[in-house]
DNA sequence: GAGTGGTCTAGACCACTTT
DNA sequence: AAGTGGTCTAGACCACTCA
């Protein structure tokens, strides 16, 4: 077989060349949206190796959004809707040490009770259910970083209730006594109120950047945080990963 | 043998089976970050399954962050550092019908030229590049909803010069016309400068989420585009997927 | 050197979907 | 009914890394 010459002895792995190989067709303009992609018998012996390969490269691409695949139909590059970006959020203390400032934590207040009923929705909470409120405020260089607003639900996590978080922040505590945890990221811009305005020391009005996260537990929420952001600094960025 | 006992019919894959046991088991508190996993030989015998399947099952949990993988030392509970999270960035006409609302387009301004020093950096062009600048305005039911200014590097896509814009987006166009590309997302919040606020109807100053994409094509940028809409109303949510 | 993960094979059977 | 993808096996060899 022709195609299967030149091995080359090939560092990378087969299932890579293919996934690369169609990319790179599909960049070039060679298949376009909708076109079918050889199946993967034929891509098997186009490339010289089994099915199994074949078929790892094509359900990769399928994952990755890039095919788009069927039964007895077969494989075709995938028309774009929408795209789905990969965001990083980093933990603020290693942010701030990655831009290499010098990070501080602060604990405005620390809160124990009922939460208002607004709050008590996000945490999936009952009329009876008390949830530990903390306010903290992170520094880069000693300059207001991020405003972090937080409640700890207590049915969830009784072990908190204890903790005084003076030293500690509430997010590396949480990481480090509960499991694993599935989430929820909320993202938006708002007009900084004037106490957040005074905490990250920018103007009444100033843009922030909020990110609401609340975290489960075997189907129950464990927290829901708000970080705030000074918006004319803080950017979210995605990598551009596929080469 | 025993361990492939009880066939009762997997209607789930044994890969996922064996994912499933093991999210479980951290997520119950069993198993803690840094704590070791047993090896896909010892899976492959108590799941009574190959060693290629319980590879799958650890090697996805690895690409999902769960856990993690070295040679000879094994796999462990990975200590969460940041959250990894797959943002879904709509197409705004997707978006605004999925609302259940009437979409409508309209292209403001359409120009040629040499763009700015900012714009040419964004776009990694040269003194000489031309590209198309774009403003347009979409709505939901009549009322603003995202404002888009675009520029599009016509060394690039010099197709783009002679379409019009004036009916079809150019978000659109350019998923119909051009392969495939790279992305590169940046997500921010600003203060609505005074154009921005009357054409989104919003009051100057108001804080609005501004997402900026560039996308690539074989090394070279195709597009820069600023896609801002009203912070009151705007939210990014991430879906909890692990279950 | 030994043990782990990473890749690969050449088969196999099944599930789904379209004809 | 046929063709496609989805999963799985029981081996194999290699690469990396720790002891």
């Amino acid at each position: 077989m022709s195609a299967a010459a030149a091995k080359t002895r090939p560092r990378t792995p087969v299932f890579r060349r293919i996934k690369g190989d169609i990319l790179a067709r599909i960049q070039a303009g060679d298949l376009r949206p909708g076109d079918p992609i050889p199946g993967e018998e034929a891509l098997a012996h186009e490339f010289g190796c089994s099915r199994m390969t074949a078929h790892r490269a094509l359900r990769e691409l399928s994952e990755e959004g890039v095919v788009e695949r069927r039964r007895r139909s077969g494989t075709r590059v995938a028309r774009p809707g929408g795209r789905n970006v990969l965001l990083e959020i980093p933990r603020v203390d290693q942010e701030v040490a990655a831009m290499g400032c010098q990070y501080g934590y602060a604990l405005l207040d620390r809160d124990l009770g009922r939460p208002a009923a607004a709050v008590r929705d996000k945490l999936e909470a009952g009329t009876r259910t008390r949830a530990l409120h903390l306010t903290c405020l992170h520094r880069a260089n000693g300059v207001p970083y991020q405003f972090e607003e937080r409640w700890i639900n207590l049915d969830t996590v009784p072990e908190a209730e204890k903790v005084d978080f003076a030293e500690i922040g509430p997010n590396a505590w949480l990481l480090d006594h509960v499991p694993w945890s599935d989430g929820e990221h909320v993202l938006s811009a708002a007009n900084a109120d004037p106490r957040t305005a005074e905490l990250l020391d920018i103007a009444p009005q100033d843009a922030v950047l909020m990110i609401e996260r609340r975290t489960w537990r075997q189907g129950r929420v464990i927290t829901y945080a708000r970080f705030t952001h000074p918006g004319r600094f803080y950017r979210l960025r995605t990598p551009l990963d596929r080469g």
